[in-house]
Formats: structure tokens, sequence, C-alpha cells
DNA sequence: ATTTCAATAGATGTTGATATCTATTATATG
DNA sequence: CATATAATAGATATCAACATCTATTGAAAT
């Protein structure tokens, strides 16, 4: 609901990874047990983290990921964009091409609420945020079972 | 975004259903005409419509659909429900089975809280408002090309 | 009665997101 | 240097949501 799987496995990984201690990398196995993502699946999104810049990786025996941002620097947004979501283009519920306040479909105004309550909770939650109340919920999660 | 095409789908329908006159019955045709939806497609969300009880359906010559209950009684989730969205189980960002307050999952505050401002936009609209918003914006909707 | 309109039902087709597989490239460690 | 580890890339497979098609049933109008 609300977001692709694609988009919820992106939140997954990088709630995993700031978690971590980023001091050593974070192989995608080790990720992928975190967050339950299969894990060559992860690696391609892991790869999208990459290229946008929130992410290291390093090849080879004990690389993996590392954050590389502050993750007071990166929000909720960030990561769907990375990850292929259309942040610009939330399209019109009714399909219509241009939907704006002026020329909008029967059910703008009412759709507009709904896109608001989202993007004020994608934009203004950050990892860091992210970070502490995942903290509070488990001292260990990396060690859980699934 | 947020919902799946069918959910919308049966928004919009449901929307040009309130917009219309309700003394005779609006067809498939005519609602598809509106709504944008593949005809033969509506049909078949329109069937749901009627099974949940807030559409009747008359068949033959001049037969169509009609809003069997007061707009001010049906609210958006009542709609995404009938459409086969699952409303009660809106699942795990994490995919946990059971995530709760107690054992929740490392996103599940966060994730609550993008829960509660859909769930509190989805049971607090109703269609009598839809309605008027789909009102204001325009006089003549079933008169437009899309 | 017959015709025409329109919903219903079920079968089938299409497509894009999701997932997997295989091979390749890079790098640390013994 | 050899080996093991791990990311990367591209091809392919899977599956469910979405959409269409065909035939049938029901009801109004002439």
């Amino acid at each position: 609901m609300f977001l692709n799987q694609t988009s919820q496995y992106a939140l997954r990984a990088m709630t995993g990874l700031v978690r971590a201690d980023n001091t050593k990398p974070i192989s995608s196995n080790e990720l992928a047990q975190y967050s339950g993502v299969p894990s060559h699946y992860l690696s391609k999104i892991m790869r999208k983290m990459v290229e946008a810049g929130y992410v290291k990786s390093q090849k080879g025996h004990g690389g993996g990921f590392l954050l590389s941002v502050e993750p007071s620097k990166i929000n909720i947004m960030d990561v769907l964009t990375a990850a292929g979501f259309e942040a610009g283009s939330q399209p019109c519920v009714f399909g219509y091409e241009k939907c704006e306040d002026k020329n909008p479909c029967p059910l703008h105004p009412i759709w507009k609420r709904l896109k608001d309550s989202f993007n004020e909770w994608a934009f203004n939650t950050t990892f860091e945020e992210i970070g502490k109340e995942a903290a509070l919920i488990s001292r260990d999660d990396f060690n859980q079972n699934n």
C-alpha cells in the first residue's frame, strides 16, 4: 500500500544502513538478512542508492555498502526518488494530463489533501530520526531472525 | 501512487454517480465517458459497488446504475474496501506478519504516521463532500470531452 | 412479440513490476 | 599469486493486476 515494493525495500535497506555502525561496510547479504529483501534484488536497489550519492560501495573481500552522507541530510523522499519513485509527477487520480488548481479534475481538492500529507511525511522525515526510532525499537535488530 | 488503479477507478466512478442527478440511472457507458475508465472494466467495478450495497443496478433499456445510499453515508474507505482494498490489513513495511506497537518493525512508528494520515483522510471524507467539491469544479463535467 | 439496450459472467489476453540466474569484474587476505 | 568474497551487469522468468472479448440474461419500448 502507498508505495510499491521496490520503494519499501529501499526504505528497509537504508534503515539497516543507518542502524549499522558505519565504520566497516555491511554486505549485501547482511543487509538482505536484516531487511528481508531478496539479496540479488537488494543489490540492484543499492546500486541506485550509490548512483544517487547516498551510499558508497566497496567491492571484494570485506566489501559492502557504507552510508556516505549524514543521516540527517537524507529524507524519505530522497530515497524514494533514488529508487525510481516519480516524486515530481504524482499523477492525477482522474488521469488528467494536466491537473492543477486551475483546470482541476473533479477529485482534485480531495486528492490534493492526501498528496499533501504524504509529501509532508516524506520530505520531513529524515534518516536521522528513523535511526533513532529504530534504535529504540531494538538494540540488536541485526541479530534477530525474521 | 497510494492506491492501485482499480481503487482509483472506483473513486472516479462513484464521484460520477454522486454528481449525477440520481433520478434516472446512469449507464456504464456514460459513467465510463465521465470517468475515463474502460467501460467493461468499469462494469466489473460497479458490480462490486452493487454487491456492497452502495449502488443499485438496473438491467435493460434505460438501465444503469443509481446510488442507493445517501452520499453522506459513504466515505472513501467504504468504496476502497468494496473495490477490494484490504482496509484492515495495511501490511507492515518490513513485511512482518505481526507488526504492532509491541513487537514493532524498525520502521513501525514512522510508517504508522503515514498510515494514520491516510486513514484519517479515507474515513473522514464522505461522498457528500466529494460531490460538493466536484460540483464547484465544474457545473457540467458530464458533457466535457476528456 | 420483437427488437434494442444494457448489465452480468466467465474466459482469455496483455503488460509491467518483481524476482532470479549466470557471468563478470574488483579487491582484500593468506 | 591464488583464492575467496562481494558488487555489478544483463538476460530471462514469473506473476498478479489490468484490460478485453464473447456470450448470456434481463428489461424496456415500439
